[in-house]
DNA sequence: GTTGAAAAATTCCGCCG
DNA sequence: CGGCGGAATTTTTCAAC
């Protein structure tokens, strides 16, 4: 029982190459696989159309763009029944680009951009601390990130000698 | 004094849009920021030569994969200067997606996919736990994710009425 | 920043195994 | 049906202004 939905290897090989380089040409992926752009193209149909691929996204180096700090946070609530509530809060505040309701320690995990310190303290102090139901915050600033890659899934008995090897990009 | 990269109103605007929809064609981003298509073009060439822009990421829907479980891991050192040391060990389990050098009470933060419990356990007791140099770690399953979006980084004073709004997808 | 034209990719559809 | 191939459309890309 699968959900319903099949995914073949050819599909897992799709998607591997796009989570790596999104921006390859369907063609030059229908080259890598030895199949026509077109199947590429109905498969990637299909692949959206089940809600596999969710979006296409930019990878920006926020430091760059002037947010120093990159943070997690793991939150404290009164009751772990607030939860959603506090996530409409959550989601109010655009320096929070992600949160999750989780087991253990925390209620809450979230993530957030800042531009420096005082853009954290304010963050914290004034905006996330003032949510009702939030009890206190425990804060981990990431000062440096060594891994941050796709997931790999195309398991081993699937790409059985596949004669895929990174090219030149574009 | 700001890292000698000069980043403009329009390069911002062309970035938020691309953060959220990778796919849009610069000739239809052209349109709606009213510049020609090979501005875009020449805009985007800069992005990516000073590096802001890293990659084009597919994002995809790891349930439907069969990776059930996403689980961040606070990890305990023996001492922290093992950390480029156990960073390198990291990088070798492929459930592992991403790791930070943190602040606070772990030394380093991760996030792992797992296809079950079963997968989790064995990633954790077998992998993550056998590497020299780790103490203890803690674990936060994430039962559910409720924000999860790019930030947002054109400026309220940047945007000052622009006739920017959603088109439909495609 | 713009224009315009060549090269390339996307997208669709009829056909085949 | 799933995959193929080709043709129409759209997009990318680049040089000259």
């Amino acid at each position: 029982m699968n959900k319903g939905i099949e995914i073949d290897r050819l599909d897992k090989q799709i998607l591997s190459i796009l989570m790596r380089n999104a921006k390859m040409a369907y063609t030059e992926i229908a080259k890598k696989l030895f199949v026509s752009g077109g199947t590429i193209h109905v498969r990637m149909k299909k692949l959206e159309d089940v809600g596999i691929v969710k979006g296409y996204n930019l990878s920006v180096d926020h430091g760059k763009l002037g947010y120093d700090i990159c943070a997690y946070l793991g939150i404290y609530l009164d009751k772990s029944s607030l939860y959603e509530e506090v996530a409409k809060e959550l989601e109010k505040i655009p320096e929070v680009v992600e949160a999750h309701y989780t087991t253990g320690l925390y209620n809450i995990f979230a993530r957030v951009f800042c531009k420096d310190t005082a853009h954290l303290k304010e963050v914290l102090h004034d905006k996330i601390q003032n949510i009702p139901g939030i009890q206190r915050t425990e804060t981990f600033i990431s000062l440096q990130e060594s891994i941050n890659r796709p997931l790999e899934i195309v398991s081993e008995d699937d790409d059985e000698e596949i004669g895929y090897h990174e090219a030149e990009e574009r």
